[in-house]
DNA sequence: GGTGTCTTCAACCAAGTGGTTGAAGAACAG
DNA sequence: CTGTTCTTCAACCACTTGGTTGAAGACACC
């Protein structure tokens, strides 16, 4: 388990099965026999889905008599949340001024050499 | 190569080498032999991580040539910050509701520590 | 004490992944 | 046509992963 944390997030949340846990969390907590039960895989399947997510930050557990209650820790979306926006924000950037470009050209121009490719269009 | 879309964005940006790819093609278009200058793998292994990216939508390549150059799709990442909003509001919300109830009871201490964990559960 | 319930640990297995090397396609330069 | 360059395809390997079954820990209840 020696990834970088934003790569055990990302990689926590690529299972189907591990979002939809994590989605159904967000209603309250709830135990390991809980969680399993809406599957038809085995509940050790679970707890091993239920580790990952806890080593990728996503949940903890507490300690109620013999339950170990799962809760969610939304903090860790922040880490997403922030890479996304960050390279989202600097491709978009790249865009606009891609298309500030285009817009103030004349037609009778190609000061740079093709290696960009403008023409393919179908940027929102 | 049968996953849900969202599970396929959030696999290929689990790996270190692919998200560095996503950035740097937030800085313009690259060929395959481009983005695997700076790292010590061979080109092929960058072309497999290509294709992952492409499959999950996040890059397209166009033809220049006997180039491929690799273009950045930033509409995917709406598909994540959709999903990751979504619950993170939920979750908000749920703790917002819990601070609630702990903030009209008596004993009302620390109105605002930053890693709280109030409680585990719903109150027996 | 013993028994039952909830959870995890251990060993195992099929399938996937990230990497390699080697060969093959595709397109330009001579 | 012959090379050269850029890229991908194919086979292979070590390692991980998501699943199973079976046994063991932890704790309440009798």
């Amino acid at each position: 388990m020696s990834a970088d944390p934003l790569s055990r997030v990302f990689s926590a949340l690529a299972d189907p099965t591990r979002r939809d846990i994590v989605a159904r969390l967000t209603t309250g907590d709830a135990t390991v026999g809980e969680l399993a039960d809406p599957y038809d895989v085995t509940v050790q399947a679970v707890s091993k889905h239920l580790k990952v997510l806890e080593d990728a930050g996503l949940v903890s557990r507490t300690r109620d008599a013999q339950r170990r209650p799962v809760h969610l820790e939304a903090e860790v979306f922040d880490l997403m949340t922030r890479w996304i926006e960050r390279y989202r924000r600097q491709a978009e950037e790249r865009y606009r001024q891609l298309d500030d470009v285009l817009r103030t050209m004349p037609d009778d121009v190609e000061p740079t050499p093709p290696t960009d490719r403008p023409g393919t269009g179908a940027t929102p």
